[in-house]
DNA sequence: TTGTAGGCGTTATCAG
DNA sequence: CTGATAACGCCTACAA
């Protein structure tokens, strides 16, 4: 029974790596967090956790006050904004890294094609014939969030190639929760010309949207059409049409990735790309 | 910019506190982990996670094949079975330790009041009217995970105190998910007699319940009656009676006992009850 | 093959 | 109060 302080020491390596979040308790981030956590597990790597959940946050993070880097041989952030010089530095710290939901270019890392992904939601929703879309989004001054930027933008330009971008008044923050889907969508329905469908960042907004439009008497998708994004477990059980991913296996190739970059630290960086489908149910 | 490994060896003190929980990708959970890491991160202390997702995984945990004592030099358990004779090895180990959601007189604790909270359901129920009522319980196998068989206890006596202890076949199992639960009702809908209301040990297995049974063309709470247990951010949305608890406070609870163990390692255990209210909603 | 000395980068102690 | 020095416990390279 070694002591394994005394161990990384001595061999300069930690057996450890560290799992960055913006939040934790949502179902997205502990689904990803799990399928890191099972790989990691069966390599006898230990998981360290931190959520960066505001910007604030993250800077101190990159900052490197808490000399994280030492702490773990390698690192795993989810979702969590780098800006260039910013992955430069985290470069030079000597760590492997993989990020999950942006890519850069000296990074391994896993995404989806956000674009694509929110095309296949934009296309449903002209071919059922809607042409005034609105979208619950994140909160644009989350600056530490990556996702909601790329996969609004996916979207906007999806319907601005068939000249429907969205005016910006359809655009509301949700801030990814059920309540703030639940606020951005009265907000939606007050207005004089309401949309007829809305695409959700997010199956809990969605869940929320949908709350409210049934708590107007609404019906969906005859008065309004819900598309989500996730496939939340819950999804089937709000009929919800939804882009879907699989997140438990997101987080699991990104366990691999950062396993393999242990072990062999000079390989190129991979990118791996996660596919999406939609999943038609009876909301939009 | 110091090295931590180093630090660590040199002082005998991780800075690490390790947070077991059964499974990761649960609502309850997550919460729970938020909770703890929104703590040990304005004390500076990493959070090491551990997924004990089986009683093989618990029972090589317990072995301690990893030393994970000495990766941290405080644990967290959440929901883990602990025998007497794994405690007192557990004590002395040297890490404080902190349990939640069971009871030890050795550690201290956050725990509900499993008997008085199912008791609420129970008395609700009972109120209502409701005679034969099933029950939606974890799986009687899992014996690495602590709660299911306190709360369902609970509520057992509970009925029992006033003559209703319920049939053997209207307690089954869902496995604390939501396809369990909406498995384990459909079960309770086909016996000759179903019970008229349901308690689940869970919202997610209620949900999941509550599914099956509009499913079927019933209705709630005039066919069947349902109560959840947890108050799941997406209750509301389900209009589910549930027995509320404070998860994220809970972690956060437990987090201040361990940082507080680690600076004071002769202090006595402290036990800490967490209040339990029924929210009444409309499906019981 | 088996054994041993040196060093990993701190902390903490003990002289000065 | 300041500054040198001995652990801390293991890994690894080198020697026997």
């Amino acid at each position: 029974v070694a002591n394994p302080t005394a161990a990384r020491l001595a061999a300069g390596r930690t057996g450890t790596v560290a799992v960055v979040v913006p939040v934790f308790d949502s179902w997205y981030f502990a689904k990803v967090v799990a399928g890191v956590e099972a790989v990691l597990k069966e390599r006898a790597v230990d998981l360290l956790l931190y959520a960066v959940d505001s910007e604030a946050a993250r800077q101190a993070f990159l900052a490197g006050r808490g000399a994280w880097w030492q702490r773990g041989d390698a690192l795993i952030m989810v979702d969590v904004r780098l800006t260039d010089s910013e992955s430069e530095r985290l470069a030079r710290s000597g760590s492997r890294i993989v990020t999950i939901g942006s890519r850069t270019s000296i990074f391994s890392s896993v995404c989806l094609d956000e674009e694509r992904a929110a095309a296949l939601a934009a296309d449903h929703l002209m071919r059922r014939g809607h042409r005034r879309i609105g979208v619950l989004a994140g909160d644009p001054h989350a600056l530490h969030f990556t996702v909601p930027a790329l996969r609004l933008g996916g979207f906007c330009d999806a319907l601005d190639r068939v000249g429907r971008l969205p005016a910006p008044e359809l655009i509301r923050s949700g801030g990814f929760s059920v309540d703030g889907g639940r606020d951005a969508m009265a907000n939606l329905l007050d207005l004089d010309e309401p949309p007829t469908a809305v695409f959700c960042l997010s199956d809990e907004m969605a869940f929320g949207a949908l709350d409210e439009i049934r708590h107007r008497g609404l019906r969906v998708p005859d008065d309004v059409a819900v598309v989500g994004f996730d496939n939340h477990d819950l999804a089937p059980l709000f009929d919800l049409t939804t882009v879907g991913q699989d997140v438990e296996s997101i987080g699991a190739m990104a366990g691999r990735l950062v396993v393999q970059a242990m072990h062999n630290p000079s390989e190129p960086p991979e990118h791996v790309n996660t596919p999406t489908t939609l999943v038609v149910r009876g909301s939009a």
